[in-house]
DNA sequence: CTGAAAGCGCTTACAG
DNA sequence: CTGAAAGCGCTTACAG
């Protein structure tokens, strides 16, 4: 029952254990006769090469390994599987790791590259590196960096164009009437919340409005951190009237947050987003979101990495991803009641920018 | 810059190769100096243990793999989440694969056992099987099946209790009013078509309800499969005043489909469906869907595939995770004008079952 | 063109 | 307890 080996379809063929290596990686042209003894041997007696045995002598894997904090959010997924749909097209396998965003995992991923485990690596992290992630990367080498940086490591990298997407969103809450708008964000300190902000502080000061630092928030990307965050706002003594919430996770915390306290969006409330993930047309109400290709994002940055262990791509390339914004049913004007008059009176207020 | 192997530490450390090895695996109590030398020499040229080697040597990876047809359906990715914790917490990784419901990709992953690339596979394939697969997964035997079968595979199994949840679904459409239900299913042959289809049949006959072919449609289990039905079963003479779509991909498919035409739901249409993905309780509208764990499906999974490998878990064992109706707003009564004569009218019809 | 042999970096029976 | 050596199954310079 044991799988029989290179040594077995030599025997069987009559020839050298070499000739059958070099003539099944098609590094010679046995004449057809022999070429076909070979042929039928591994036939017969189904050989499969062993890969890790191939692997330990070549050095190299054909196999690419992408690591993202969470496989079960929607984004992710689905970056994933248009990275493995690039990655196989180009010849390589593609390894999906689930770090749970726990720096451990994430090191001991990335050092699978050392190993030889895997050639390379798509990097999705999603929390502030102290350091330790930033050295791994750069002794590991054949990383690509996606959606979120990592300071001192010298590698490519694929982020979306925040700063314009963050512009986009808020500048659609402005030019619907909003004055009072706040700002959901994730941890400080990723290219993702800063980046989004940036653009936001942007939009906000072309027209003139003031940046309230009691309304521009920041915490984990999830849900839950959505759903506080929301509370936290309307529990202000003048609530905003639109939310730019900079994920659809963080939208989807805010749309249940919501509903249980029966405030409706839009009507009391706008919400825009940033993602667009697969369902978000279908959503209660349908997100209007800035949208990012998950498809160019898993592509570009399958194909950089496999540029980079050739050798044909340079280790300060960087690609951005262009964003549009996708205008749904989650945003209206504000309602007539509220803010309009209290932003004058707070006119004064010291905390107030611009 | 080359990676320092055992033999570097060993020499650091003036100690046999062996040594160091046994000293690594805990399978010796070195005297606490010794053991201390041979700390330091790993801690000092920075050794990481290369694992493809071991791999190849002991033969096994301490890995697992995970293979589905579609990582970015939320459902499929939540399951593999939930296996990936479950791995990691029994000491082995989860390697995630996006088959792509090729049968050539699924073979070419099974493989990955025979290699020792992984020591086993949860496997979750999404198309009947024309006897290859079952093959393939024999040879591998370090398998075990999830949601969907193989024929003549004598792995474990876990399974949804699918019958039990078509009957729920259809039970309760048939509990607000409805006679004409009609069923979208995936492919023939699968059992999660076959269960539902007979948990469906099972609740209308119960009913004295007739199962009408033309009602009973199937399909791939995609949106615009589940659109495409949709389509087709409203621009009969008579459109059913509900649907029974046994995946929340096909509802997607109806309820987009639903909207485009100007059809509202619940109000013009009932719709029940199954899984409970993520998102289905924002969606709009909110649906009403029989639940199954995907937490459990993947702990259940890779729990039953690491007692397999260990000789723990016989081949025959088969597991089946409960499923609930959770009613959202996706069903209410059928409206007033329709079919209620209709179906009288067609009392007669030779296609009509009981 | 072809084969014998060394080597990839570990683990582990075997002998001391 | 400890080490020298064989072996895991390939690939590939090297020599013929």
């Amino acid at each position: 029952m044991r799988s029989p080996t290179i040594r077995d379809v030599a025997k069987a063929a009559g020839l050298s254990v070499a000739a059958v290596s070099r003539h099944l990686n098609r590094q010679i042209a046995l004449p057809d006769e022999t070429a076909r003894r070979i042929d039928d041997a591994v036939q017969r007696l189904g050989y499969q090469p062993n890969v890790i045995a191939r692997r330990l002598s070549r050095g190299s894997s054909e196999t690419l390994a992408f690591i993202t904090s969470d496989i079960a959010y929607p984004f992710f997924a689905a970056v994933a599987s248009a990275a493995e749909a690039e990655a196989a097209a180009l010849g390589y396998s593609l390894l999906i790791f689930n770090s749970r965003n726990e720096i451990s995992r994430e090191l001991s991923l990335l050092s699978r590259i050392t190993d030889h485990q895997v050639d390379g690596a798509i990097l999705m992290t999603n929390h502030v590196d102290d350091g330790q992630l930033g050295e791994a990367v750069r002794k590991a080498r054949f990383v690509v960096l996606a959606d979120e940086d990592v300071s001192g490591a010298d590698v490519p990298r694929v982020f979306a164009d925040n700063e314009t997407g963050g512009a986009l969103a808020t500048r659609h809450l402005i030019a619907t009437g909003h004055h009072r708008i706040a700002f959901i964000g994730g941890p400080r300190g990723l290219v993702s919340t800063e980046g989004r902000l940036a653009g936001f502080e942007m939009a906000m000061k072309e027209a003139g409005l003031p940046t309230e630092a009691a309304l521009t928030r920041f915490g984990f990307y999830s849900e839950q951190a959505g759903a506080e965050a929301f509370r936290e706002l309307m529990s202000m003594p003048e609530p905003p009237t639109a939310i730019f919430a900079i994920a659809d996770l963080l939208a989807v915390g805010v749309i249940s947050a919501a509903r249980e306290m029966g405030v409706t969006i839009p009507d009391d409330l706008s919400v825009v987003s940033f993602d667009d993930i697969p369902y978000a047309h279908l959503l209660n109400p349908p997100l209007t979101t800035v949208h990012q290709s998950a498809d160019e994002f898993g592509r570009v940055s399958a194909r950089l990495l496999v540029d980079l262990i050739h050798g044909r791509s340079g280790s300060g390339e960087r690609h951005s991803i262009p964003v549009k914004l996708i205008e749904r049913g989650s945003v209206s004007a504000p309602p007539r009641s509220s803010s309009q008059d209290n932003s004058k009176r707070r006119q004064g207020d010291p905390s107030q920018t611009g």
